[in-house]
DNA sequence: TATTTCTTTTGAAACGATTCAATTCTTTAT
DNA sequence: ATAAAGAATTGAATCGTTTCAAAAGAAATA
């Protein structure tokens, strides 16, 4: 069973292969004899058309165009502090008449490799890697880019490795968080640290010791707890430093490596009936639009987006493995209420199930 | 600055173009001298195979060897509820072998329709649309992919037209909300609706209005408020709700279009001292993360995330405009220290300036 | 040196679409 | 009925590779 092409069709149709294609592509200079006659043919032959060949060919005419693809690589999407820089990027393309292409690495350096060449092998103009994970192989990837001089801009630390970047002062800013804290009466302070490895916690981590070292107090060791950057290991780290501490021995006042780890904190303290800013500070880092919007557990309707993404994913391997079948499929999914703290029933006091 | 080409490479190493090819495909009939040049014209000009003509060329002889790529358009990448959509359409991608390619529309259809010729130019195996805009020229535009059987997948509503999709059942699951609210003993509920021509936003109203008429309760067209899907939005809706209105006169419970808005809406009852259950209960839609961890306006270190992103693709373009120049740039940026709620000093009570 | 054999290199023919100048077919106007 | 103008159709060129029969070069043999 050869694959038909547009050949077949028009020696079908007992037209050209030029109408065919000016059928397919809705020109407006066909009769609807001609038109009707090549429609039947597709579907006689159940004909689709090759899309590798069709990008080979427009993409000639469209690198005419020249309509500039910038592929990005971020450690992970679902943190909106990348949102943000994302928007930022994607503004300045799209101005330009270019486009953004988006990928995560979710925090997997082969993931991250990968991702890399494959971008840069799907007919992308330039790259940008927002923040480059702290590995090896990595860096010997990057540094072959630079040799081959394919066009690339890090957003982030990485030492040691020239090349084009865009950076934060990372020590003065955490610096300058401690010392605001410090100048408002804070003796024992924390910071709820970043990955272990990422040099752009160890930055934090650096500022937040010289903010010590500029006064008469002194830092102690236990005064970095690790932690991580997601909102989970904010909450887990101030569960084990707060819960079983006497008030009198509490931190007055916790910074943190990002506003994922602050939220997750603030969470912990609220549960154990530690209030903000009454018994703790807390001091984040990025200024998450959500930072500013905050309130209390909210009972919502569960949409289970996890799950459609995956199915919609899974629709179309399955289009993609029988090109012939046109026959649309369609998944339709449950959402469920989840009921939480930001609801109560009006006839009792007491949590109810729910109904 | 066009693209460089197999044949470039040839001339410029003085070979034909099947010798460089042979070079790369690491055939052994090549001698050593040869392959050293052709290396070197390669590295010289930056030589990246066109891996679409690949493709084209040994689709008959060689499989399908080439690693799955799927492209995505999203509304905004910005909301967390997107974000978990694509890392459930990517992990399984991933597991494929295969990567994803996300671009969003920021809102707009003309961006919608640009952004889908050029992921589909691109050398795409299949998209991925979360969601459509409700638009008659995108429509048609989706009509003609259909036509030309271009795999595809719609996330979402969209009325009238026969294609893959994935879909959750809204009217449904709204309804379920405001029959839990009124089986509390709630009365007096608002809507705060979505984007006004989001099929999705009128499915929830629909299913609004739906869990009234199946009570002795009336649903009053005040009983609906347009918002929209941001944080902002919810928040503006709920301060015109409630800012004027007698506590008395109140809605006890509101719904929202979806978890930012509800958030939003939450953060202005705050600001108005109306309790959140005690006074007003909230209801949101999608489930995102953080709506598990939310507490109160957070003092944070503000890191400019726009302003990085769109100096790195300013870097990243004056590179791709100026091939030659290798020199690395570099863009520091201020962050500066935002002092919001989450912390105060112990010195004072009063809020003081920032230092 | 001429002949044979083996190793390298060449260049034109695919692959399957789109494009567009040239051509043929219809109208419309004269 | 003929010319001119407009509409519809054609088909060769093109995109950037790989492939492979044929040509060319090098080495070995007679």
């Amino acid at each position: 069973m050869g694959k038909v092409t547009i050949q077949d069709v028009a020696r079908s149709a007992g037209v050209s292969v030029g109408t065919v294609s000016a059928v397919l592509n809705n020109y407006d200079h066909v009769r609807p004899a001609t038109r009707e006659k090549v429609t039947l043919a597709v579907a006689r032959l159940n004909y689709a058309p090759s899309r590798i060949a069709q990008s080979l060919r427009s993409s000639a005419s469209s690198s005419q165009t020249q309509a500039l693809r910038i592929g990005m690589l971020v450690k992970e999407i679902e943190n909106p502090f990348y949102a943000e820089v994302i928007l930022g990027a994607r503004a300045l393309i799209s101005d330009q008449g270019g486009a953004l292409f988006l990928t995560s690495s979710e925090g997997k350096h082969e993931e991250e490799r990968r991702m890399i060449d494959l971008l840069r092998t799907g007919g992308i103009d330039g790259l940008i890697l927002a923040p480059v994970l702290d590995d090896r192989a990595t860096f010997a990837h990057l540094f072959a880019l630079q040799q081959q001089r394919f066009p690339f801009v890090l957003l982030g630390e990485v030492k040691g490795l020239p090349v084009s970047m865009v950076t934060v002062d990372n020590v003065h800013a955490s610096r300058k968080a401690v010392r605001y804290l410090i100048q408002n009466g804070h003796t024992r302070i924390i910071h709820f640290a970043g990955p272990r490895y990422s040099a752009q916690s160890q930055y934090r981590i650096q500022g937040f010791w010289r903010g010590f070292s500029e006064t008469h107090l002194k830092c102690e060791d236990s005064f970095i707890v690790p932690a991580g950057d997601h909102l989970e290991d904010g909450y887990q780290a101030a569960l084990a430093v707060f819960r079983d501490r006497k008030p009198e021995e509490r931190p007055t006042a916790v910074t943190c490596f990002n506003d994922l780890i602050a939220l997750g904190v603030m969470r912990a303290l609220y549960e154990l009936g530690i209030g903000i800013p009454d018994d703790v500070s807390v001091v984040g880092y990025d200024d998450i639009q959500i930072g500013r919007y905050i309130a209390a557990p909210l009972t919502t309707v569960r949409t289970p987006s996890n799950e459609m993404g995956r199915s919609a994913a899974a629709l179309l391997l399955r289009q993609i493995e029988n090109p012939g079948e046109a026959k649309p499929e369609r998944a339709i999914i449950e959402a469920e209420l989840v009921v939480r703290k930001s609801t109560r029933s009006l006839l009792t006091t007491d949590e109810e199930p729910v109904s």
